[in-house]
DNA sequence: CTGAAAGCGCTAACAT
DNA sequence: ATGTTAGCGCTTTCAG
């Protein structure tokens, strides 16, 4: 707490009503450049602030929006997140970071804090367990992002995805074309994108007529505790020579496993494209999402409905790129 | 906006005063019970919820926390931001995330924007260019994080800092040890830290009785636009058969180039770690920079004083950890 | 062009 | 144990 000076005060310096400082502020046309200029001189002096407090309370806009994601740590999230703030910070927006770690509790949990803060909306990385969204959030726009939510909200809402098939498809083609004979997978149990990523792998054996077994993929949990031994598993049970990783974390803990077990022939394929692969001692196929844009579109249509833009619910679909080493 | 529901309104349907209902929620002990069970009725059939924005009002504390860091890009303060959000949500406070690009002019923008929005408090890792803090936040208490502040900011608020002087050392002493001849070395001009490390790499130049030369070290800039040309420089002209990295970002940009170039002999130290070091196509001595942990230090630090707790001023320096590879 | 008064939703004296 | 009243700092009718 810092900006003890109210308008109050402004106003008796001013020898003015709150009114017109208020006025001053908010439309200095409408009042005599004299007495502009002299209020203005007065706020100057007296380092006024305004509460933005105070502000939100009278116009019932707090030109904040919640961020809810999986985890900053995760370099795919940190990017969005970034993307976010950016475009957020260059309207006015400030931005409430909050990490569920898939777990829906925590989703639920940031979501009720959020409408309590009254903040002007949400860009939400959902957990995908039901919630009904509607019910919570009333009439506060929510852009749903990186996973599809219920057909319910996606009619509702406006939604910024990435098209898991088609890039795990390219990634998993990519892996076979280069020899692969049997590619196994491990993907995330997350909501939507796992199943995506999943159809993506499959479409690409089938193009390629290689078979699909059930044991042939391995669903991870989400905090990556068992990846090491699923993925051995895979490598030694079934004799596979590429492995498919359905995102960035559970690609690191096949690294340790390999390393581990000093397994030095597997071919690699992962969702999801980081920095740091270039210098891998694998080389790594990889699927590179435009993670900071998607963070700048889902802000762009969060503002857009802020500022009242009459639009249809919109859907943005995004394609990931291969990049091949 | 969601909860139109009010106080006023649950009032009105138990059948007693505003106050009585306030009273449920911030004093239960006080009112009959019977009464409290009653208007917590309403409160749940109507599904009220306070405005957590009106509270603030009323009670000058908004339960939220700025944190201000140069990039949530770089793992290192993502890791930070973390910490500091984990901490904050069991304490009931939320995070507000400022990136400023070590851009002084953001750094302002954005303190001021936390001032005004009424903010509690704020994790800073400043860019070094002297600002008046105490003249723009007043009371708000700030810790300082990963950079020290000038000496009087020092003197008047908490700081959470890295050991940076002995990390570096010891990773340059490492890289000696293990046989380099002559070590160059690349840091960010970043305020104290880039300092600090550059004095821990003379110290181990000393120790050793290694010749110690200007033009052996380079200052990048924050961005890394530089780095490669910075680096190639070095390793051409004074033929240097290790590099120590002032941080993560340097060295990504370092290893591009020695992959471009394929020069494959170059040892490699850097200040900070990440996991995919272990994965690295180059043998990478790293410090480990307990980054969550600053996180979750400078957030309790920042809650006790919130909390009223008397307490000097605190200064809590954190060791790095040095890891061989 | 300017001001008086009411109120956003909540809480804290100060009664009773 | 409960209610009345005032007010946090600002904006917005409605009158001058």
């Amino acid at each position: 707490m810092a900006s003890q000076v109210t308008i109050k005060e402004i106003a008796r310096h001013a020898g003015v009503s709150e009114t017109t400082v208020s006025r001053v502020l908010n439309q200095p046309k409408i009042v005599n450049p004299k007495t502009v200029a002299r209020v203005k001189a007065v706020m100057k002096e007296l380092n006024y602030r305004p509460n933005a407090l105070a502000q939100s309370m009278r116009n019932h806009t707090t030109n904040t929006i919640g961020v809810i994601i999986s985890n900053v740590l995760n370099p795919f999230f940190s990017t969005l997140v970034r993307g976010i703030e950016d475009t957020a910070t260059k309207r006015g927006y400030s931005v409430i970071v909050c990490n569920t770690d898939e777990n829906p509790e925590k989703e639920m949990q940031y979501i009720n804090m959020l409408v309590d803060r009254q903040a002007d909306g949400i860009i939400l990385a959902s957990t995908g367990h039901k919630l009904d969204y509607h019910a919570i959030v009333g009439d506060m726009p929510i852009v749903f992002i990186d996973r599809k939510p219920s057909d319910e909200d996606y009619k509702r809402y406006d939604t910024v995805l990435v098209n898991n098939e088609e890039g795990s498809f390219q990634a998993v083609d990519a892996l076979i074309r280069r020899g692969a004979h049997r590619v196994n997978a491990i993907v995330s149990p997350v909501a939507t994108t796992g199943v995506e990523r999943l159809a993506g792998f499959h479409r690409a054996l089938k193009e390629h007529h290689m078979r699909i077994s059930e044991q042939d993929v391995a669903l991870d949990d989400y905090l990556g505790y068992h990846t090491a031994e699923l993925a051995l598993n895979l490598i030694q049970t079934n004799d596979c020579d590429a492995l498919f990783c359905g995102n960035n974390v559970i690609l690191m803990n096949v690294l340790h496993v390999l390393k581990e077990w000093q397994i030095t022939d597997m071919q690699l394929a992962v969702f999801d494209n980081q920095p740091w692969f270039d210098f891998a001692n694998y080389p790594i196929i990889s699927v590179d999402q435009p993670a900071y844009l998607i963070g700048t579109k889902s802000m762009i249509l969060l503002a857009n409905h802020l500022a009242g833009q009459a639009h249809s619910v919109t859907h943005d679909m995004v394609q990931a790129k291969l990049v091949i080493r």
